[in-house]
DNA sequence: ATACTATGACTGACCAGTCAGTCATATTAT
DNA sequence: ATAATATGACTGACTGGTCAGTCATAGTAT
């Protein structure tokens, strides 16, 4: 019940706040200008609470499930009251989905970007699947996909956009690659161009694994990429 | 509080009640001779309630997930009352791991008698690729498998339980047959004898994405373990 | 002064778990 | 065979607690 009205930790960016007030004409010897430190205008404030109420759901929803998170746990742990969350969310719901969404959307805009190149093409699956330890199994995103997984079923709404949104492009895209390796002689075999989720197989099973039985069966989760690759590809050529 | 009785189901008194019958001597055209169907006992409806509330509760827990399941509807499907769920146990906990454990319990069994023969290396791993199919794929254990991946987190004697009885047996049988086929030569490089769980993934990906995706983009399973086996032990040698 | 934002006590629906009572079946007595 | 008695499986209304969502009040920025 503590009353807890800590300040959220004042933070960096004002930047915008700097050229909206040059902008605002606001006289020169204004009592605000003379501090260096400005406090932070309500728009930043309201962005930064909404970030905080979002990680906050994250942690929640990612030890208690859905359906099983309280939403006053989730406001406590972001430092603000529950009525707050309803001021940035429609319900609790709308708080899930707008977590997945928020957590996923760099993430489709970061696999657009294709790094063609010269490359090999095992060594553009090789990159793809080191991009996949630095930027989703060692990060968040990783509890983001497995409430996908563990959740998914429940909200087919947010099932539908995943897989419109990541699954069907990220297939699609891998399909070229190991199309490209086939007819380049670096694959032999079109299994892996008819059905390319079994290239990404054991990503998932990377996820669920981390979720069921680190505890007590830690899995060594690059040197398991490393051999997948060596199975698709062949053994590595030691240098 | 909650003293539960045992529920031990000792569901073989009828057949003694049937041989007590038989010796009893009754009249040939005794009222219930007369009725082949003879009317079941109390230990025998035990029995068949046990096993309608597991069923039920199958279906919502699948539906819904175990938080959001109500035991009103788990009763109401299983055709009784909801104080009968009590009588059988002890809270809404462990009716979700008895159906869990209930389910698995024969699958283990299954697992063990090895069907070792004197088949080919791969042969032995089409089979386990079959058997996953018609005994699981097709089956109802493949939502029970779903509620592990899903609930296990939240389940930590469960997933222990899955890990020791499943999945650490498992990954040794496998492994053994896949050293057996890098001895023989049949297979090439020792990456899959060092994760066994890249064979296994497919398997994962078949069960979460018939979880999540099945509605709007149905995969075809068969084919995607026979890709899966190609991939493996290289193209299938055509007739 | 005024508008915008945050708060947290409150409400009402919901649901796991309980228990006094009912009734079919089993056991014992006549 | 029949009646009397015992058993325990089953029932469902009820309780106590929980929690999503609301809103009157308090606070803050401009």
């Amino acid at each position: 019940m503590a009353t807890n009205r800590k300040a959220t930790s004042r933070s960096k960016d004002n930047l915008k706040r700097g050229a909206a007030r040059l902008r605002s004409g606001a006289p020169e010897a204004g009592p605000e200008t003379a501090v260096d430190t400005v406090a932070p205008g309500r728009a930043d404030r309201r962005a930064e609470r909404r970030a905080a109420i979002l990680t906050a759901a994250l942690d929640e929803f990612s030890t208690r499930g859905f359906a099983a998170a309280r939403l006053d746990d989730v406001a406590h742990r972001a430092g603000v009251a529950k009525g707050t969350i309803y001021l940035h969310f429609d319900d609790k719901e709308a708080l899930f989905q707008e977590l997945v969404r928020s957590f996923l959307i760099p993430q489709v805009a970061m696999m657009e970007q294709a790094p063609v190149g010269e490359l090999s093409s095992r060594e553009l699956i090789e990159r793809f699947l080191e991009r996949f330890l630095t930027e989703i199994y060692t990060t968040r995103r990783r509890e983001v996909l497995r409430l996908i997984l563990t959740e998914g079923h429940r909200f087919p709404a947010l099932a539908e956009f995943y897989y419109r949104e990541v699954v069907a492009r990220g297939i699609a895209a891998i399909r070229m690659v190991l199309a490209r390796a086939v007819a380049r002689g670096e694959l032999s075999g079109d299994a892996l161009v008819r059905f390319p989720q079994l290239l990404v197989a054991p990503l998932l099973m990377s996820i669920v694994w981390s979720g069921l039985f680190d505890r007590f069966a830690p899995l060594d989760i690059p040197a398991l990429l490393r051999a997948h690759l060596d199975l698709v590809f062949g053994e590595r050529k030691t240098t």
